[in-house]
DNA sequence: TTGACAATACGAAAGTCTTCGTAATAGTCT
DNA sequence: AGACTATTACGAAGACTTTCGTATTGTCAA
């Protein structure tokens, strides 16, 4: 089965997809032992959290080694895309004014994130005209 | 129960939300017929909802009337706050200008929409300095 | 008071997510 | 070959979401 239009990661999706996309491709236990560092779970949780995400289409695998090696179908980029997209529509009603004001809200941020940011402004300005 | 840090909406609790922030208090059957006007379901779904959600703490109700009275316990900002801050860390690892540039990718984005934006990062930058 | 109607309460089904235990399998070493 | 180990496959439990049907309760009018 394989969809075009891949439906939103879970949250644990995503922390998977995060390690692939860091790593590149990479086996169970290399998954496994990547985010064990940050959070206790077992070794057929991830397992199984990969055959589930090779079912929908979000990962594939390359079965010629014992150890299979699992990556991402998607682009970092893509994913990270939608569900931007998602937050944006289904809370903020596409505003991206609205999104961003409650992003940054009540929390420090650096000068060097704020230029990065003027210096997307300035790019998507210059793009619009 | 009624604990402080409310954990984050599910999707259809959102929807609920949103036409109570929108409307202000209100009763099932006014949420109810909002709602329909985008999506098809049953009165008893959202009445179960609102219970749900009366449940959790995230609505609270006034019984006086024969039909009760629901709003939303945190302010519209308040939880939008939370969903962005959510995505910004899930996703984009804290970074708002990742969130942004994947937000507005690919998007015609209006000069409106953008100076808006350039505001928000002036009040910003004048706020941090 | 009783019938009709509107609202709430309750329970349960179906689907998804997350987690893990156990079984089967394949490769390795002696 | 046989034992040991690493890996995959499978199934299932438990929690949560979403949806709705049915039962109960309250209100008003005739």
């Amino acid at each position: 089965m394989n969809q075009e239009p891949l439906q939103k990661p879970t949250a644990s999706e995503l922390e998977i997809l995060r390690v692939l996309w860091a790593r590149g491709p990479s086996t169970v236990r290399e998954v496994y032992q990547e985010l064990r560092e940050r959070k206790s779970l077992g070794y057929t949780t991830v397992l199984k959290l990969l055959q589930i995400m090779t079912a929908k289409g979000s990962v594939r695998r390359n079965e010629e080694q014992r150890a299979h090696v699992y990556q991402a179908c998607q682009p970092a980029t893509e994913t990270k895309r939608q569900l931007a997209r998602d937050v944006l529509q289904r809370v903020f009603e596409g505003s991206a004014s609205e999104l961003m004001l409650h992003a940054l809200e009540g929390r420090r941020t650096s000068q060097k994130e704020l230029h990065e940011l003027r210096r997307l402004l300035d790019e998507y300005e210059g793009r619009s005209r």
